[in-house]
DNA sequence: CTGTTAGCGCATTCAA
DNA sequence: TTGAATGCGCTAACAG
């Protein structure tokens, strides 16, 4: 079918044209006869040739590639922007460079920069988690790169392009939600306090329980690690200390089922004794025992809107012109479950 | 700190140079002396120069980058073996090309490859399940390709280098141990027919049951489509037609957790009135309500499996070898939780 | 140890 | 509508 080392020079010979001509009908421009066009086709198809991405990105001084650097493939909201990248970029025409940072090692990520770069990829999409432990780091260093660069799910800046999720939304529909079902203490699980994530996430929920009067606040609040044992942990950390809490709102789903767990083993029914509300609807979510009320949040149309938005940087850069940097906000949607609802 | 269109030109002048030299410098060869190499290293730091791959690619005829293909970011097993290709192929000095198909449908699939031969990867990596609605077609195509070709997950052929997690045995072992905790019926609930990893974990199955004496075999067995919802419809299924299933082996945890609920609302008591061993050992499995008892497959490895393999295809193509098609199989590991140990 | 020459495969001038 | 010349940035082969 494809075979190598075939280039325009052999298609051209065999056809009977020169390189240009078939260089226009690989590029699909109208001077060229109908003709021309259909038998150097024929030939392109016969000979299996495939044009040299190389030798046409190094002559155009383009390369139609993004480069993605993604956080792992563990956490459901970070993999699943991921196929939302793949999915527009694909559609846009873009070829992607996929990277994935575990840790946050700057030796690691300064490769993958220079890596990048040296592929000439027109743009960046970060999809890295924003950790205050590497923020200023990382700012120092992207900043300095010419390539446009889109961020997903960090907080707003006045000289970057964002796509995120409105996280602090989320904890406040959340946190609402609770309240509203009659709940009169609700807790919090929240993810490690250096991501911006669950910075807002734990905001929400603040700004809510603040305005429904309660007081000392911050005994209400726990941190984890995003894994199931951590919310484990949690909510028995939790009730040591405010053995009155009837509810908690949970930083994302895989804590909310350590959570469940830990409620069930200390003799907690849930929703009567315990209601609780997760954050990302894995798609487990709904099988949870019982069923887990949670934040939905459609991470694979976060990855499409930075897409998007580094394909209008891209189009900008090359026309000369210059866009504002501005974040664009995802609204997370509550999904009422079991889990929170008292008969 | 990266700036663009500087080339080995500038360099070169600005160091006082050939562009041979500072080529030379690039590619760490010996034959520089240390003088020159300080120097050279200082203007490249100086400028912001970092060489274009393109141009390097095509005068060296090689592109040091692997296609992945992969099917969705979805299915656990699928996706978490992506991560581990990505470390093996970060490793070894390669870059990846991601594609991802979500459905299979041979246009998208042949473009995917026509665009890799194009980016000229030295090799491909095949991360999509095998599927027997597909396989015919997709081995007329992938046969007719040079680039070396590494699959992950299909059965063994004289043709085909495989990288394969034993399913069979993953099914015998789940059965197995079923069995040995004195469950006297062990039904299954299977993923789609046409899956060759869920015809293999069935047949897994089918072979421990039969050596166990059963008879009339097949009315033990339900298919499922791999999602929750599935193992739920399963299950009630399995006991309308088989009363006397006091045990399941489900292909992966996502339908076990849906069986877990069937369970529940039947009023079966797991493990006491039915056992349930899945697959794949996904985090949350151990918090599922009992915990479930799964077949644990290292992903990761597999991955890394098979970015070796398409290494070492690529080394002996370059070396004018040829290699002996073969598969390597990695072996499964039951994990023993609540929901398949009676007291 | 270093420089010169040539060419990788294609697209972009410009002519015809 | 087509073709000839030129260069993209780099490295391989050869000199020296």
């Amino acid at each position: 079918m494809f075979r190598e080392k075939i280039t325009i020079k052999d298609v051209a010979r065999v056809a009977g044209v020169s390189t240009q001509t078939v260089s226009r009908v690989l590029n699909n421009r109208s001077d060229v006869s109908a003709d021309t066009r259909t038998r150097v086709q024929e030939v392109i198809a016969s000979l299996g040739y495939s044009p040299n991405v190389f030798a046409r990105n190094l002559s155009r001084g383009r390369s139609n590639t993004l480069g993605v650097i993604g956080y792992g493939l563990v956490y459901y909201g970070s993999y699943s922007v991921l196929a939302g990248v793949e999915s527009k970029a694909n559609e846009l025409g873009f070829s992607l460079t996929l990277s994935l940072i575990d840790s946050f090692e700057p030796a690691r990520v300064e490769n993958i920069l220079y890596d990048l770069l040296s592929r000439r990829v027109e743009g960046i999409i970060w999809a890295v988690p924003a950790d205050v432990n590497n923020f200023d780091w990382m700012e120092e260093k992207l900043s300095k790169i010419q390539t446009p660069l889109s961020y997903v799910n960090k907080g707003p800046t006045d000289s970057d392009f964002v796509s995120a999720l409105d996280n602090r939304l989320g904890g406040k529909l959340a946190t609402e939600h609770l309240i509203e079902q009659g709940y009169q203490r609700v807790g919090i699980i929240t993810g490690p306090s250096s991501w911006w994530e669950a910075q807002e996430r734990l905001a929400g929920w603040r700004e809510v329980v603040l305005k429904a009067g309660y007081s000392d606040v911050d005994s209400l609040i726990v941190e984890g690690g995003w894994d199931p044992p951590s919310g484990d942990v949690g909510l028995h950390t939790l009730l040591d200390r405010n053995p009155d809490i009837d509810a908690i709102f949970v930083s994302n789903d895989q804590m909310a089922l350590g959570a469940l767990q830990a409620a069930r083993r200390l003799g907690l029914r849930t929703p009567e004794d315990l209601g609780i509300v997760g954050f990302d609807d894995i798609p487990e979510a709904a099988y949870f025992y019982p069923s887990l009320s949670t934040m939905r949040q459609d991470t694979r149309k976060l990855g499409a809107m930075a897409v998007d938005r580094i394909s209008a940087l891209i189009q900008a850069q090359r026309a000369g012109e210059t866009l504002e940097p501005d974040i664009s906000w995802l609204e997370p949607r509550l999904i009422v479950r079991k889990s929170s609802v008292r008969k």
